[in-house]
DNA sequence: TTATTTCCCATGATATCCCATATATTCCCA
DNA sequence: TGGGAATATATGGGATATCATGGGAAATAA
């Protein structure tokens, strides 16, 4: 089960490179993914993933009204989406569209979360997981099944 | 079953290795699991597990509304994972970020808590043991309902 | 051309590997 | 049973490999 985890700060160069955490590109080079990135729906932030995550996003849309208003909203994952070239070091060029998005400047903070990452201005990223973590301390974890576990519908126990 | 049980109080190198305790690691050696590290949301500690509790919260996630409170703090958990890989010594190497969270210095004590284990700066971890152990004094101990599932009349008085 | 992107190489920082030592624990055999 | 050897464990240091990053030059596009 290899994921994406753990955040990593690393500085845009004056020609707008920017690396890719090396434990995010032996993720997608084991599964021999490209790499996709697309505009967060949600926050000011970008997306990355795998094919395989478009892959549920295109089959979500197929399955739903086509008339819906959800529909449209996830077309807008997609037609933000590109896939990303990187370099022979493992870098890529963030188009200006995207930079504008998320605001960035001459650094960008990755947070792996699970079956994707999100790219971030390391200074809005902090702020928002300390409220995060705030949130946590006065309202309590969310529940999570330990131990004896519910039975979960899609199990992908093996590892 | 193999819990992580029991506290040991390891030196941090000037490089920032920490051996892992030999119980636990063969306890990890016997599962074929990787060790995980993430910062608490709750407590100044680090919190260490095997791949199962991530795939949880990875599930957890997936099965919840991405715009809820709560998915935005099992983000943080995973984004401040990593995973840890061992050097042939048994050692891993703490990230300035996780020994700025836990506050460590130069040595680290390991908590077994069963399923999972906490590193804590030793004073720290001593001084809330030696609370606990007063609060049960004065409080008399949490209902620990082992084995049968009766319910208890008397009610444990915690606040 | 002029601007941009891609390739290739250089470099410093740092993580990883490998070996050494010190101490404690276990095992073995007299 | 006691003493000593073999083993396991924690810790330290030097050497090597990896990684992020920067820059020049070739390639591509407008």
């Amino acid at each position: 089960m290899d994921l994406f985890l753990s955040t990593f700060e690393h500085r845009i160069d004056k020609k707008g490179r920017l690396s890719v955490p090396a434990p995010f590109r032996s993720v997608l080079e084991r599964r021999r993914d490209p790499l996709y990135l697309f505009k967060s729906l949600t926050e000011p932030c970008l997306e990355g993933c795998g094919p395989e995550r478009i892959g549920q996003i295109v089959d979500a849309i197929d399955s739903m009204d086509s008339l819906s208003a959800e529909v449209a909203t996830l077309q807008t994952m997609l037609s933000s989406a590109q896939e990303m070239k990187l370099d022979s070091e493992g870098r890529i060029m963030l188009s200006a569209d995207f930079i504008a998005f998320a605001e960035l400047k001459d650094a960008a903070l990755y947070a792996g979360i699970g079956r994707s990452f999100q790219i971030w201005l390391p200074d809005r990223y902090r702020g928002r997981e300390a409220e995060a973590r705030a949130r946590a301390k006065t309202n309590g974890l969310p529940g999570l099944r330990l131990g004896r576990t519910s039975p979960t519908p899609s199990d992908n126990g093996g590892n």
